[in-house]
DNA sequence: TCATTGTAATCCATTTTCGAAATATACGAA
DNA sequence: TTCGTATATTTCGAAAATGGATTACAATGA
């Protein structure tokens, strides 16, 4: 029997990384993504970026040392929990997240344009289940 | 407007490396698919791995070197094209693939279980739009 | 044939990702 | 309070991925 899902995500994984380098200047996928994800969603926790895209948590420390050093984001510790920082984009930041959350967008609406909401509920309940499955067991 | 593709998707690579990890103890991901794919479709040249994974080519040759240097695959100089190598697997590599195959096989059919074919349909025609819509206005 | 251009894969230096251990804070129970 | 355990994140060194230059071969046209 043939793999039918993981090779093509892979590959689209992949294929998408190439994409972001060649219109989002300088920066790397991971970044790319989590300056979208504040642009979509606000300041958030490393454990929320942990939650969204799955990096181990040590990576995250890494790019967001790298966003925080070309100035795109700060760490401010939450009065919160004092463990945890919150995460937010700074002033160049939002522009840069701003405008490559527009291009991703305008490449995911290229690909959703005349085609059935269907479809798109149907792709994102066989990656749900495929994320459920894949994490089956895991404690953490 | 909220990204719904691709967000999903790296989160789900990175799951599926996580879970490759646990399954396939010693495996990274991309060593993983490359056995698999061999396992699938028999010997390939590097170049006919680079187009099922779009992983960089000298990404493909660390790869390829490790897999090697444990004994995993070898590399065959193409008589077609002298300067390709064939890709193919080892006694230990065929082994280990096939075991490693069984493992993904079975993440994925509990995945596509119960799962309306229109479904594994739509999931693909979007994920291969995408990679196209991706990689337009690449030469290569 | 020769020169030119293109393709396959590798090598090496650099960047990114990661794992394990460390640091700091939170929280529940004795 | 004080201990023990759990959580949030970082640090540091090692492994993996990458870009660019390089080697070797192929293919085309004069």
């Amino acid at each position: 029997m043939r793999l039918q899902l993981i090779f093509g995500i892979h590959r689209a994984t992949h294929q998408i990384g190439l994409f972001i380098q060649r219109s989002a200047a300088g920066l790397t996928q991971a970044e790319a993504h989590i300056l979208c994800h504040l642009h979509e969603s606000g300041p958030a926790t490393v454990s929320a970026l942990h939650q969204a895209f799955a990096h181990r948590r040590s990576t995250l420390t890494s790019v967001l040392d790298r966003l925080a050093a070309s100035g795109m984001i700060v760490r401010e510790s939450s009065q919160a929990d004092r463990r945890s920082f919150i995460i937010s984009l700074t002033k160049a930041g939002k522009s840069k997240a701003a405008k490559v959350h527009r291009v991703l967008e305008s490449l995911e609406s290229s690909v959703l344009q005349n085609s059935a909401p269907k479809k798109l509920e149907a792709f994102n309940e066989l990656l749900h289940k495929l994320e459920q499955q894949a994490s089956k067991g895991t404690t953490k």
